[in-house]
DNA sequence: ATGTTATGAACGAACGACCGTTCACTATCT
DNA sequence: AGATAGTGAACGGTCGTTCGTTCATAACAT
């Protein structure tokens, strides 16, 4: 059981990197496979030795950005302040997903999951780590008196998620400040979740 | 100027909602002409006659879907409590993006929107009204003390209805119950809100 | 060192299916 | 007659995928 059971053929990540920029430019059910190879500058028939189809290309961009959440899993879980920790955790995640690369990546992700069980896999159970952890920092914020006690944990971490995650969203069509939006959501959310 | 120019043609709304059916089963990329055809029970030259192609038919659902935001615009405007048509609002519209058709073809058009200008305009427009009535809701109520008073109402009201159509979104992969649910987002949406 | 064999990345033509759209045409009603 | 509603074949593309092939390198036997 090691990290990486073979080091990834270069490649391979080229290819990730074209598709990436290819459905970020036109969508997922837009872009070609052409299309793919040939941002990647690698033959069609090459792609396919590499990926056993477009499906698996996106199942592979899903796992990275899966991985990129990490920091803030590590972020939330077993913090020696809850309400610190969950401050930045808002200041840090608003930001990431307000990057217009991950909010499009991200409900390109969500929209095919919807309907395509192996990325819903995926993007499922990165989704739950993240969600594990918020509800973690937020039930132990309720232990010490910081956080509001809710009797669905769950439910009010998949919300704050909702509108972190929402603001990313919009922010694609408005561009609005985003430092003084990320401010109001900053004090809304903590408002919200006041004792 | 009357409300509709000419009464639209029955078979033209038969195709509408073969059309819905498709987009919600397999996403509006992956229906073809010829699926709303089949599923209208006519044929695909005569679809061509009623509408000048496949994104006009979105177009049409997506200025049906904004008519049906008129009841929630109506009761957030001017209201004469704004505390409690706040409240009636969650609850109301919370059911009424729970509702899968509703959260399924909201996100179709949403992610369509943003690469698709003519689709971008409908929603675009429908979305600023649900919005405005609702900031008038919001500095109403901030007015009368009902609500605290943010610097920036509009983000406030965007901020809400993030978490009411994430909460849609999230109800269509898990299937909780939906009672428990919207009781939470009522009550940490109006703890948010409070001065 | 030299000939032999195996490996796998890289290529692009070809496949059958499907795409959105057009169009010549027919049927039905005023 | 003319307008309206309806038909489905046909068009030119594009789709995801498969396939036979080339070729540089690696591994091995002699």
């Amino acid at each position: 059981m090691s990290e990486t059971e073979k080091p990834i053929h270069p490649r391979k990540i080229e290819i990730v990197y074209a598709a990436v920029t290819c459905f970020l430019e036109r969508g997922y059910h837009q872009t070609g496979v052409r299309d793919i190879a040939k941002q990647a500058g690698v033959s069609l028939g090459n792609l396919y030795n590499h990926f056993k189809g477009k499906e698996a290309v996106l199942a592979f961009i899903a796992e990275i950005e899966g991985e990129e959440l990490a920091g803030y899993i590590e972020l939330l879980s077993e913090p020696n302040d809850p309400q610190a920790a969950l401050e930045q955790f808002i200041n840090d995640y608003a930001e990431y997903v307000s990057r217009p690369e991950n909010a499009l990546l991200g409900v390109e992700i969500l929209t095919e999951a919807l309907r395509n069980p192996m990325i819903a896999d995926v993007f499922g159970r990165n989704r739950s780590r993240l969600i594990d952890a918020l509800v973690s920092c937020l039930s132990e914020g309720a232990k010490s008196g910081a956080f509001a006690s809710y009797d669905d944990d769950r439910a009010v971490a998949c919300m704050v998620l909702d509108t972190l995650e929402g603001h990313g969203l919009r922010s694609l069509s408005k561009n609005l400040s985003s430092t003084s939006a990320i401010q109001s959501l900053h004090s809304f959310l903590l408002n919200g979740l006041k004792p």
